[in-house]
DNA sequence: CATCGACCCTGCGGGC
DNA sequence: TGCCCGCAGGGTCGAT
């Protein structure tokens, strides 16, 4: 569920809270919550500071004064919350990673919560400052080396549907369901013309609507509709109130007032207004 | 390589 | 009241 902006906004909150930090011990209550891949097991980040917070696009790393780091995706229900060790513990907590100092004088406590389990934690190598498994996506649009004319370039010469290719985040990374039915709408694309059928100009504004939704969103601290997104204090963001298109199937157009329609394709639910994406 | 479908989960709301 | 279905913001894997 969490998008660029949402994830944003929860590293932007364990910044705040839990870097300098020394991490004490880290348990787990579901065996989906370690990534079998991770190169040791949580433990091996025992008595390690927490240097900094990192993300590239959905994927989210601890920076730890060890060789290796501590890697977080939240999939599509996960939570990162910044709580004190006598809250009662949630029914979907995954992980505790509890910290030997107290949170600004009085937390003590990161829990992974994760309804659906597709989130996950592991210990990796950095290549060149990114983890093993962020390697395999390329760039945000926030990277000060996000190259948009390559990206351009790179969706233009694909045969598939715009809509895949800008959630692909092997092309560009950190737009989600939602931000991309919301970019399409803002750019007048429609989701299932095909790359290779757009001129760079049309991608070029579907990439830049993106990064310009995404900026208000995290300005906002991320979009939630319910109980299921949150930042690190549990509080809900506010952008949803500012999606035009996406949840608003039968609703008039911002734009035009013709109703949003709702298509499944590529197993997603894509909204958009059918007569401003053509 | 690029693309597509199946799959990995839990829980909610709607229709019957 | 139940039950079944579709649906949900994620990524990964194998087949083609």
């Amino acid at each position: 569920m969490p998008e660029l902006p949402e994830v944003e906004t929860v590293r932007a909150g364990l910044e705040k809270y839990i870097v300098g930090q020394q991490i004490r011990n880290i348990e787990t209550f579901h065996p989906r919550a370690l990534k079998p891949s991770s190169l040791l097991p949580l433990s091996a980040v025992n008595g390690a500071k927490i240097n900094s917070i990192r993300r590239r696009g959905k994927f989210l790393w601890l920076e730890l004064d060890r060789e290796f780091v501590l890697v977080a995706h939240l999939g599509m229900s996960g939570q990162l919350l910044v709580q004190k060790s006598h809250v009662k513990d949630h029914p979907h907590l995954r992980a505790r990673i509890s910290l030997s100092g107290l949170i600004k004088g009085y937390a003590n406590e990161v829990r992974f919560i994760d309804q659906r389990t597709f989130g996950w934690l592991s210990v990796e190598q950095v290549f060149e400052g990114i983890p093993t498994s962020v390697l395999k996506i390329s760039k945000d649009p926030f990277e000060s080396e996000f190259d948009l004319r390559q990206v351009v370039t790179n969706i233009n010469r694909r045969k598939t549907a715009i809509k895949p290719a800008i959630l692909n985040q092997n092309i560009i990374s950190g737009i989600g369901n939602i931000y991309a039915d919301e970019a399409l709408w803002r750019a007048k694309i429609h989701p299932e013309i095909i790359c290779e059928d757009l001129n760079e100009n049309e991608i070029k504004k579907v990439i830049k609507s993106a990064i310009s939704i995404m900026k208000l969103s995290i300005k906002a601290g991320g979009t939630s509709f319910d109980e299921a997104y949150k930042n690190v204090n549990g509080e809900s963001g506010y952008f949803s109130r500012s999606l035009k298109v996406y949840g608003r199937e039968g609703e008039p157009c911002p734009r035009c007032r013709s109703k949003i329609r709702r298509i499944a394709f590529t197993n997603r639910s894509s909204h958009f207004c059918p007569r401003c994406q053509r």
